[in-house]
DNA sequence: ATCAAAATCATCCGAAAGGATGAGCTGAAA
DNA sequence: TTTCAGCTCATCCTTTCGGATGATTTTGAT
């Protein structure tokens, strides 16, 4: 930055010797003080407005834009709430296969055990996630991170 | 954009005329021209770099800056999806109750209808859905965008 | 080896859900 | 006006769920 200042500074200086020189040896002597005022007024505007782009420039407005990515790709099952609701790892098992919209039935048959161990199950992981029926502990399950 | 450079001129303009005003009035008898032309000159100079400035704001540099946001906080509905499954609006009241963890009764408690008109929407939901569950249903629905 | 928790299965019962079907009512479109 | 889709309610019946309880077996940790 301290650079650009000294450089931007030179130039202009440069610039004004220039003029002068130039107003001293061609033009003072022919045309009157308005126009050549006049004309420095203009020129250096113009200077000005690049030399002021160019330090703007450098500070760019940066504008934070949010856009919502994708939904976490890989399901990662909360522990933490597993522990807290001492759900075992059976009870989980039911609950993953009962959150995927299965039945009881359809759960004993894809574990291999009786529907009334899974009536069981699901009986306990109710009482466990504090609900009375299975659509709001699924809702609970994916709410605590249970399920995906 | 336009509004401003024509704002800008006008400031331009009018400036000149007051310096070449004052110049005539007060100056130009008293002192010498290198003076002035100087001053002139750095004048411009600043007035130039406050006009670029002022451009070169409005083509601000913008930074897309990707952030995971939690969950899509306003839920729009899926119009199309109930379009396509010819989801009727009052099977859409009970689909979305059902959604959050209601028995058939406590919908029709919420909706002011009896149990049985419930069962009659949601046998019917089951149909266009293609499911036979209401675990299922909840989760067709919701991957469907048609409930929260 | 022992003890506790987890997992398994069962029976009984009532509540909830779901399927099939019929029917009355209403508002909007043809 | 007729027609039709949507909403409502009902009855009958079957399946599924959920609660309560008791029992046996596995398993993991002390």
């Amino acid at each position: 930055m301290k650079k650009e200042v000294l450089i931007y500074g030179s130039v202009l200086g440069l610039l004004i010797i220039g003029l002068k020189f130039a107003e001293y040896r061609f033009l003072i002597h022919s045309h009157s003080f308005e126009i050549y005022a006049a004309l420095i007024a203009l020129l250096f505007t113009a200077v000005g407005i690049w030399a002021g782009s160019k330090f703007v420039k450098k500070k760019q407005v940066t504008v934070i834009k949010e856009v919502i990515v994708q939904a976490p790709s890989e399901f990662a099952v909360n522990e933490n709430n597993l522990k807290h609701f001492n759900i075992s790892k059976r009870e989980h098992e039911v609950l993953t296969l009962m959150a995927q919209g299965l039945s009881n039935q359809e759960v004993a048959d894809k574990l291999f055990v009786s529907l009334n161990t899974v009536k069981t199950h699901s009986s306990k992981l109710f009482e466990k996630l504090n609900v009375q029926r299975r659509t709001q502990a699924v809702q609970e399950a994916k709410k605590l991170g249970l399920v995906p």
